[in-house]
DNA sequence: TGCATTTCTTATCCTAGATCAATGCCTAAA
DNA sequence: TTTAGGCATTGATCTAGGATAAGAAATGCA
């Protein structure tokens, strides 16, 4: 059932402070999937049951309001982590929807694994709480960029801290995780490039 | 130097579970403090090493933009801390300011008061955890309100929220909050009342 | 290789909300 | 009881970005 999963193993090791026999003891049964391009992993008004460790692909998360629109909240590639963590911990119906956008291959993670890792390492414990923080600290940062700059800003500071999903998804969920259409979008990068802007 | 603090008494025993003897070995050495309207209780560029809870009065946190504008965070009234997380816990400069927005009575909580209370409390360690994840809840949706919604439905989900504060504060605080002009709140407003809107 | 489906761009027009400016509040200080 | 500094409202005008529509360019698949 667990195939190889390099990714994972470096990431609990190198990040989260998990050793080696540790790593087989927490691994043993973790469950790993494959899903095709545009697989479903949760829907809205599904309680969310797991987190979703990236072995090897592209996930996003998002929403869809009254009027039919997707909102992208998040995006994860190799070696990210995502899920719904309210509908998680208070075991409610999620508003988001996660799904592939390239085949994906990845981990299932539950509470459990979570509570294993942190009863039998310290390290994994302040790891956890560090993502945490970090968690709120970039929601934080996103709140403040939608009420304080202007689209071609936003575009500027996302590829700036994602250029390898700028270049893995179409651009229509870039817009849409900025807050704005695609044409916009299109738009703000033909001024960029009339301004001789470089982001590579 | 602690005065009475009946709110944060109340706080505690009621939402963290703390016992009357918890509380009195907890705040011993609490500094409690009065600042009038205007008063600035953290800088943008300092490191924030308190949450502040509020017993008596209104606080607010806010960036301010390149172009100088303010953009307001969080409000706080009776029995809600407010704080730079990220700040407190990554121990790196805020990108807020804290001030109030009414003569306010406050109460000094640090790291040692958390890690005090979660010693010798395991319904404050719960509670505190539940803080954080409901925190994370709210930023969440604020993300999607900002992405997916109109003013109008961003003013109809505040007074909703936080008709106290709707009362107190001024208009241009909400409108910053929402992230809107205050003339434009204005004619949201007055565009409700037309449609004959009752919100109490 | 060739057709079909996405995706991206461009153009035109439109609208929510911004900006600027003026007026009339209140309330609090003098 | 003035007067001055916030604050809310209103009107006029402007603009960033939205909506719509239509090509152009990629991309994928047969």
């Amino acid at each position: 059932m667990t195939a190889a999963l390099p990714n994972l193993k470096n990431y609990l090791q190198s990040k989260a402070g998990i050793t080696e026999e540790q790593f087989e003891a927490l691994t043993q049964n973790l469950k790993t999937a494959t899903i095709e391009k545009g697989g479903i992993l949760l829907q809205q008004g599904e309680i969310c049951h797991h987190s979703f460790f990236v072995e090897q692909g592209l996930l996003r998360s998002y929403t869809i309001d009254d009027s039919g629109k997707e909102h992208i909240i998040q995006f994860a590639t190799e070696n990210w982590i995502i899920s719904d963590r309210s509908s998680i911990f208070f075991n409610e119906p999620s508003d988001f929807f996660i799904d592939a956008v390239e085949p994906t291959t990845f981990v299932y993670l539950d509470q459990q694994f979570i509570h294993k890792a942190s009863e039998i390492s310290a390290a994994f414990r302040i790891f956890n709480e560090k993502a945490l923080q970090n968690h709120i600290r970039h929601l934080q940062k996103r709140i403040n960029l939608l009420l304080a700059a202007t689209a071609e800003q936003r575009y500027l500071d996302f590829i700036k801290l994602y250029p390898d999903v700028t270049l893995r998804v179409p651009q229509w969920m870039i817009a849409s995780y900025l807050g704005i259409t695609p044409e916009s979008l299109s738009r703000v990068r033909k001024e960029l490039a009339k301004r001789n802007f470089k982001p590579y």
